[in-house]
DNA sequence: GTATCGCGATGCGTTTTTTGCATCGACTAG
DNA sequence: CTAGTCGATGCAAAAAACGCATCGCGATAC
């Protein structure tokens, strides 16, 4: 919207820190946007930003106000998405922050699954770590999260949760594949590719590997399923996943085998979005939808 | 704010109904303003306005368009006030609704008390008929409203209710003055003043007065307190107050008898806001005054 | 039925605002 | 101490907004 160019200019340079580089991205001149910003803390009788010496940072009053800009801007958004819904246009944009568990099968099924229905509606999908989701939907960056585990922040509201077993991942002619389920025991002397600490199922695993004193080999770490997946076709050792994550291990010649819940406690998944913010109309039915789906597909149950 | 001004202008003309009017009062000519909206229409890819031979109406859109923009506004005005107060400067507005009954004492006091300690901070009074303080908090035309009696919206939050009882006032050589308490069987043969039907006050009298199918004179109807008061003097009669509204009685040689509670039952004033909206500082600050100053000196007591 | 009136839309010349360039002073890093 | 970065500012060019005159359309008055 045209009319709202100096706000958005004011985020960026939020975002950057640096006058200079916002007008960069923007496109504009460093001078052009600087008096801009000059004109909006004119006319609101107080700075916005600190200016340093190299660059520029929010004061009080620019975090407050800065807030106040992205909030009109999701607002705006909204109401521009309610306008379209109105008028027959099923178009619209969603925004999605998660985890790299969600990445690999459900997210991708739940979006196409939803875009056969809606096809205007578009989709923007950020690859998150630990509480970088949070944050981004606190920055409304995003307008809804899937978060493995802990939720840290106070106005996260969560609009569902998915009960997910941790599963222990291996080739099909690993000595534990016999096994219907796995002890955490069961791993003392096997080689392990675990996921980096500030990931969920890391995060489980840890306590009851240190709960049980357990002695594993770790051989290596990893932020990507993909790849600790991936390695598992070539290294005889073991990965963990939850099962939204699982996908097409048959073909790769490996197999999932669930925790024991007495050693590992089962994980959960959050749906979130803002607390108190009302979602524009293609977030908002595409996160009805996506409940439905979990309802229906993962309900608490294996789901590769 | 500068950037803002074409959302004031669709505001303004959705007000006025049509373009022309509303650059009168803007101060613009209606070309200016006709072509603002025309851009505003084409970046929001729809119209939001019905051409009418006499002028422009809101289609459905520019309704939910028009009420995005007065969020916004409002927003922007606690954003602002919340920036002011956090450097300092204690300042900022406060827009209050009220029917008649609260503007003769009970709000002159508490302004003017409040006003003693924040100097800065300036007031607008809207005294408004029926529904309309309701309608006022919705168009976010003002922060606060005081309401005698029914609450008609869902989305109108209450803050604080006060007790009234209904007072009978006449002159001090009125028969009735004898009396401790009124019952309405004591004003057959009576001459009344009464306020019109859109009144809290008067509803209350009706039910009562049906109900007993107690036979009155009325003599006349106001919608103005003070002007019946005032006629108290010239013809012996009675005028029906609740406590908030009294003010020096005693010195126009009148005085009020409280009703019967077993023939009409205490009206109750609503301190409200707008559900949902935060309040700007000065308006939350105020609010949190006089629910406070109700509580000491009306709590549900006689209060002149 | 016709003339008139008021409404919003539009073409065009003018005014106001915004932008970009060159440059300044302040500061940091090496 | 010098080279490089940052934000601020004077000035001319470019862009946007504005006002005037005018159009077409529909309602109203007579």
């Amino acid at each position: 919207m045209r009319y709202m160019t100096s706000l958005q200019f004011i985020d960026a340079v939020a975002r950057e820190g640096s006058i200079r580089k916002a007008a960069d991205k923007l496109a504009i001149t460093s001078t052009a946007l600087n008096r801009r910003i000059l004109a909006i803390e004119d006319e609101l009788g107080q700075p916005l930003f600190e200016r340093l010496p190299g660059g520029v940072r929010l004061n009080t009053a620019g975090e407050l106000f800065v807030q106040h800009i992205r909030s009109q801007f999701a607002e705006l958004a909204r109401v521009q998405s309610q306008i379209a819904d109105l008028s027959g246009i099923r178009r619209g944009h969603v925004r999605i922050a998660s985890g790299a568990d969600a990445l690999r099968q459900f997210l991708p099924k739940a979006v196409s699954h939803y875009r056969t229905e809606h096809p205007a509606v578009t989709f923007d999908l950020q690859r998150c770590y630990g509480e970088d989701a949070e944050a981004r939907l606190d920055s409304l960056d995003a307008d809804i999260a899937l978060i493995f585990e802990p939720i840290r922040m106070a106005h996260v509201h969560v609009a569902a949760t998915v009960r997910q077993t941790l599963h222990c991942v291996m080739p099909d002619n690993h000595p534990l594949s016999q096994r219907e389920n796995v002890r955490l025991r069961d791993l003392a002397g096997h080689r392990l590719c675990l996921p980096k600490s500030d990931s969920g199922i890391r995060q489980l695993l840890d306590a009851g590997l240190l709960r049980r004193a357990t002695d594993v080999e770790v051989i290596l770490e990893s932020d990507s399923f993909e790849f600790m997946q991936n390695y598992l076709r070539f290294e005889n050792a073991l990965g963990f996943h939850i099962p939204i994550a699982l996908n097409d291990l048959a073909s790769q010649g490996l197999v999932a085998r669930p925790l024991d819940l007495v050693d590992v406690p089962p994980g959960t998944l959050h749906l979130c979005h803002l607390k108190g913010r009302v979602l524009p109309v293609a977030a908002a039915k595409f996160l009805d939808a996506i409940i439905t789906g979990l309802r229906t597909s993962y309900g608490g149950d294996f789901g590769q």
